[in-house]
DNA sequence: TTGTATGCGTTATCAT
DNA sequence: ATGATAACGCATACAA
């Protein structure tokens, strides 16, 4: 069934050598046996088999992935799209590396080199999972996404975020908010870091007063964000606006807010971050910080592409605009 | 940096091949020189590289992947989460084979031979785009999600079609419906055939009017759900009900709905069917059939895990139970 | 231009 | 119980 290449040689009369000099496209093989072997691994359908290639080569044609917060990862799903249409664009296919606990010497480098995975995509906001410093030092080609790690082969690609947040902030202002709340994601992950340093930022250079009781630190959920909510309306001058680290987050606000009676955008503004599918539907829809997954996913095999082949370049550190989609959710203050 | 059996053999003061009958829990290995070879494994954390084991074998360890409509597939992020729950369990990583369109030539088969893959995964509805004969005839265990091709060494796993969509027209009918409308996907999917037959039988059953006027073909989108319900509403006598195949499909029929003015559910009952996160969020909240996609995803491996290790078997075909979710989308018909 | 031979890291066969 | 050695399919240095 599976063809070799000496199958091939037989066929077309040669030698492996050549075979192997056809498949390569390497020089030093007359045209004619180029063609006559060419039209034989047509015929057969032959495709070199990668395994053995990866062993001889100490490359596998593969970009290993790991997930910090597995699969479910929220915008997975979306990010990915960028990924395959990179992956098509440069021929690699994608080995998702599931993290079996076997006991805590598992190591995710040792993982990457038994795979001789080409480089690898780390992926998520959890950093406390894994070891990451071995993966730093092993020179293993290394994108990070949604998390700042650099090393010398190392590099990392994420949204706007300081700039984002700034934006929205900036917004709600011109819409004469002053009380403008912020509901964060985990305060440990880079993102929620970056997001939180754009709202202080922003807070102070509008001289917007900065109260402790208008921050919240969620986890991204629509729970996290029912319950910041529910507490900024125990308050007695509470906020009229709201910035959510999530639309999940932004979605449990509308619930709290929609409970205790009050109307977005009337009584409170929100702004969501992401731009899910669902934030268009909510009700009312939501206006919110679009990410651009598609570019954050073609990005980040693009690069690795190029660390790959360009060992001496400096890895990228890339920072990918999101855009602050205006649809009904926030109005005039009404104070 | 990586290590490999000779190095280890070496630290041990043993034999290569004792070794790899340490590794591979072989027997012919004396207590006390087993656990010493253990301990320098540990130390130095190795692991054997798949890549050679794979050559030499012709196996991997690993399960491939195609997406017949890319990562875009609607559930796949569900799914998902029950893959890396069995493969977690059964110890493989999740190869994902992108399909490059190197010509008319690409054979799908040759792409998993070339990466030995133990097994395959092939998910989605769009049967036209790949040629799926030759993998039955491969003898490579294979694993269909929402499609059911089988043959000596493939089997298919999808959720319950046919009765899920009689529990929703009995449903209807139970709250005083007669005139139940249908939006379908793909109708050359097999899913699509399915839930068709499952529509006309139950309507069939219960003696309830059959107008081709109630049916629409769609293609799962919110835009061909919308275009239908457009559509029914011209109608003199239109439907009180609808059973749409995908919950996109029923947001459009809410949003078609409630540009016309009409009430859900007083005066249109809209059923869905997948119960994705968003069906929660809709407006009212949407009754829907619920996919179990952990399962799905769980079960997709387990068998082939099961195919592979025991290749007598018989491949399966299993159909996973929904399950009617009723939240505030119907209601008793008004007429 | 073409072909022969070696090795990549591992398992498996067959000695010892 | 232990070890030497031949595969696995391919790329490549080297020889012809």
């Amino acid at each position: 069934m599976a063809k070799n290449i000496h199958d091939i040689a037989k066929a077309a009369g040669v030698s492996i050598t050549t075979v192997s000099k056809v498949i390569n496209n390497r020089p030093h093989v007359s045209p004619k046996t180029r063609a006559r072997v060419q039209q034989v691994i047509r015929d057969e359908q032959f495709i070199p088999n990668h395994t053995a290639r990866g062993l001889v080569q100490g490359k596998s044609k593969t970009i290993g992935m790991f997930l910090t917060t597995g699969l479910t990862h929220p915008f997975f799903s979306r990010v990915v799209v960028g990924l395959e249409k990179a992956l098509k664009e440069t021929g690699y296919d994608l080995l998702y590396l599931v993290q079996f606990d076997m006991g805590s010497d598992y190591s995710i480098v040792q993982h990457c080199l038994s795979r001789n995975v080409d480089g690898v995509l780390i992926f998520g906001f959890q950093s406390h999972d894994l070891n990451f410093e071995e993966m730093l030092q092993s020179g293993i080609p290394t994108i990070f996404i949604d998390m700042d790690f650099t090393g010398p082969r190392a590099g990392y690609i994420t949204s706007e975020n300081i700039d984002s947040i700034k934006t929205a902030v900036r917004y709600l202002h011109q819409l004469q908010h002053q009380r403008i709340a912020f509901i964060n994601g985990h305060l440990d992950s880079y993102v929620g870091k970056q997001r939180f340093e754009g709202y202080r930022l922003a807070m102070q250079e509008l001289e917007l007063p900065y109260d402790p009781g208008y921050i919240s630190i969620g986890d991204f959920s629509k729970e996290s964000g029912y319950a910041a909510m529910k507490e900024f309306l125990k308050l007695s001058n509470g906020p009229t606006s709201v910035i959510c680290c999530s639309d999940m987050i932004a979605l449990g606000v509308l619930e709290a807010a929609a409970e205790a009676g009050l109307s977005v955008p009337d009584d409170l503004s929100v702004i969501g971050f992401d731009g899910i599918e669902m934030s268009k539907h909510t009700q009312p829809a939501l206006t919110t910080i679009q990410q651009d997954f598609l570019t954050l996913g073609e990005q980040a095999i693009r690069s690795l592409n190029e660390m790959i082949h360009s060992p001496n370049l400096p890895p990228p550190s890339i920072i990918v605009p999101t855009n602050l989609v205006i649809r009904d959710s926030c109005a005039v203050c009404p104070l």
